[in-house]
DNA sequence: GAGTATTGGTGATCAAGATCACATTCCGAG
DNA sequence: CTCGGAATGTGATCTTGATCACCAATACTC
């Protein structure tokens, strides 16, 4: 499929790309199409692309030692992936999957490369990007590095449901919603518990009213003060 | 104590900075001493710094929510640390501490900041820089993921080998060495393991003759081949 | 050189959570 | 509507490693 310089300018990273450094990256670039749990990027494919998601979601994934899928992260319309090559010619440590059926851009590292070296508004927004990266990795391992299960499951329900709505510090202690909340069994992975861990975690919870569910693609937080409390030992 | 531009100029990061520039940073930098288990830099302190170690030896450390400290990275001679606020205003995640008696320059993030943002040769090396911690904790980050308390550490003692010593692959199964290996407590803070647990895996290693101690700053893994094995599940 | 803190070593007990083996509910596809 | 697969729920065991309570060996300090 076609890609107009024009589609690749509405990315926010590209804002500042002029128009004849774009015409050369969209030339060179290709859109894709992505279903459901398709590999968008996979870190053993030699020539290194950034992907630019149009439409859909996607997911970082890494595969423990003993191959199980755990989540990473997770990237969103108008967001990039696959950043890492730019700053480090080593293979870089990510699968992409798509989440749902989704349409991305890929565009050469080599190409975005010669660009960001004398654009430094790029430069601050891939260096961002990489920041929040070193932050968000960094409080997954402090995840992990907690014993109790309780806590480590309501840990990660806090996490996502900061990411997701803001506003609950502002207006205090009141609901909070995770929207497309992972399975039980991905939150199992991505905590390395067991499924039934999880499962009863969510039992207690629901039975103290803390958490509700909403339909399929909803989890409610009716009390978003005592989720953070189980989350610190009480 | 008085920084000079020529010391700030003997610093890879700074290799490439115009002597103008360097005469700036020189004149609002100093130097520090901090003793065992100094704290160099505190996330918590409002201007930010670039640590530059001129001698002695550091490590990023990290506290869990039960107040557990965790080891993250080490700084050695001629590095730096404290890089984070430069890509992100946001609180960076870490505390620095020294590991032996150290001698640091700080220089003001501000100063890097306007300086990097025309370099691109320091751009690169402080993506560089990002872009191997990701890897670094994306790698930690699988080893709490790993159930088995023997795999977890014998993966921390394969990935410490190879850190210390590349030659390994090479030469074949020939012995490795860990200089200055952390003590049984601090991998099990690393692991968050029990100090007891990491005592008993060393003791099948021993016996096993996979390694062996060699004075107190030493560690010999006679056979990296089984090691790998074992970090490995068999 | 004595005394104290740090590191390493070891058994006994115990609890948390993995595992197994199901039942149930939900949901999309045909 | 029905089927099949995914997601969830729940009890019964069983294992692993945490915890506790020590001791021994070092090495750091005064």
């Amino acid at each position: 499929m076609d890609v107009t310089p024009q589609l690749l300018g509405t990315f926010p990273l590209l804002r500042t790309v002029s128009q004849a450094e774009l015409e050369a990256l969209a030339s060179s670039s290709r859109a894709e199409k992505f279903s459901r749990r398709g590999v968008v990027l996979d870190p053993t494919h030699k020539d290194p692309s950034i992907c630019f998601l149009f439409e859909g979601r996607l997911q970082g994934v890494d595969f423990t030692i003993d191959g199980r899928e755990v989540g990473l992260f997770f990237v969103e319309r108008g967001d990039f992936c696959g950043e890492m090559p730019l700053f480090d010619e080593l293979a870089r440590p990510e699968y992409v999957i798509a989440l749902s059926s989704s349409l991305v851009v890929k565009v050469p590292a080599s190409g975005i490369k010669s660009i960001m070296l004398e654009n430094s508004n790029m430069m601050n927004l891939l260096g961002n990007k990489l920041a929040v990266r070193v932050r968000q990795l960094t409080y997954q391992r402090s995840l992990l590095a907690i014993s109790n299960i309780q806590q480590r499951v309501c840990s990660q329900l806090w996490m996502l449901c900061a990411d997701a709505s803001r506003e609950i510090e502002d207006r205090g202690a009141l609901e909070a919603e995770i929207v497309n909340p992972p399975t039980h069994l991905e939150i199992a992975n991505m905590l390395s518990v067991s499924r039934e861990s999880v499962t009863r975690v969510f039992q207690t919870l629901q039975n103290r009213q803390i958490v509700r569910r909403n339909g399929q693609n909803s989890l409610v937080i009716i009390s978003p003060e005592a989720l953070r409390n189980l989350a610190n030992g009480k």
